[in-house]
DNA sequence: CGACATACCTAACAACCGTTATTTTCAAAC
DNA sequence: GTTTGAAAATAACGGTTGTTAGGTATGTCG
């Protein structure tokens, strides 16, 4: 039949996947050709033919681990609806954020994990995209900041890098077996927001309603 | 005279804080032997007169970024007394940590940025270190939740991971003229901080005194 | 002066890297 | 049954890596 020739067998995806994994496990100059080659069962030469050279691989696992965790975590806070809670916002956000990171896909890891030694000619064109998600979450903590959820003094900017580095960290220490992803983000979501209110209520945002036990929620997981 | 041989020239460390340099920037594996050895106008074999193996430099480099680090933080918390307010513990001990990792001195930065791309073999002995540095900070933490200066549903240890994460990802987007390290600094305490009281007071721990603003605060720097 | 250890240089080794050119396999199309 | 083209294998290229062996200055000490 009139198929096109594009990938029927989704090699080139395999090959994708199969070098985020090694990224995400062993950084980036570690990994060799030969390496993600064997471990998928080809030839080194026989990855010229889906991809042009290493650079090109791992430049697409850049963009696609990045946008993968830019639309998880929009999705979930946009299936929130407009007015939600701040705290269910960071709650949602947060956790997602995190459960894209330590998940079985290998693409937002490898992303965050290599980023920073990979060549620049490679991480320079995706300078724009990771700076939309970095404004998207400022945007959130100013709103949440305006509704009293977030403590004036904290410069919303700042906090928005203070938190991608708690979440992008778990990758250096989260075991699944010893932690709970949503016990984590719950954690962190208490940092964030402001303790129970202090000064007059601003808006439409409830009162934080006391932001019961951390434990007691990561319990019915 | 009777001197040692040890080293006059110091040599040995003028290669550590070279290498220690470019690990910082370049990452683990992208750094060579011959890079250092030129950075330093000498010639690659001549390394192996002061060191056994790349692996052999960069042990030392991980030893000595993680002791600096863990003494110059405990020093810093240490000066402040036996029972300075948490406010001050943490502002202390966490500016003094980020202080490390910004400054000139590479070792610190180094530890952090190659640790998890570094041999097995060479990572396994230093975890005993790590985790004491680790517990540190834990028990601080615990002991502010303790005096109530922490929102009591946050696990301590959990906390000690998120502040690390926060700590050490300055790293990846610090800038020198944009961004006050103290100013980083005041804005993370406020996040760990809980705010303005909300309970009863517990026990010695003044009222957090209304901490005043960050901008005011950075600014006067 | 000669013995000697220190500190460095020179040159090369084997192994591995990314990349390329050429060849082989093999299923669908005519 | 022959042709065709995609997909993979083969084998090699130049270059770089960590490492090593042997040589060379430069002093110090008896």
């Amino acid at each position: 039949m009139a198929r096109i020739h594009n990938d029927e067998t989704g090699t080139r995806e395999q090959i994708l996947s199969c070098a985020a994994r090694l990224f995400r496990t062993e950084g980036y100059a570690a990994v060799t050709l030969r390496g993600i080659a064997k471990a998928i069962g080809m030839t080194t030469g026989s990855l010229y033919y889906h991809f042009s050279s290493k650079e090109d691989i791992v430049r697409e696992i850049l963009d696609q681990g990045h946008k993968r965790v830019f639309s998880e975590v929009r999705g979930a806070i946009e299936a929130l609806g407009e007015n939600a809670p701040c705290e269910a916002i960071l709650k949602a956000g947060i956790q997602k954020h995190i459960e894209c990171l330590l998940g079985e896909d290998s693409f937002p890891s490898a992303n965050t994990r290599i980023f920073a030694h990979v060549p620049v000619e490679v991480r320079a064109p995706t300078l724009g995209e990771r700076h939309k998600y970095e404004l998207y979450w400022t945007d959130i903590l100013k709103s949440c900041q305006k509704r009293g959820a977030i403590h004036p003094d904290i410069n919303p900017h700042t906090l928005s890098l203070l938190l991608f580095g708690a979440m992008n960290w778990t990758l250096e220490w989260y075991k699944p077996g010893r932690h709970g992803i949503e016990s984590i983000a719950d954690n962190l979501v208490l940092l964030v927001l402001r303790g129970p209110k202090v000064g007059a209520r601003q808006d439409g945002e409830r009162t934080p309603s006391k932001v019961r036990s951390v434990r007691s929620v990561a319990a019915k997981a």
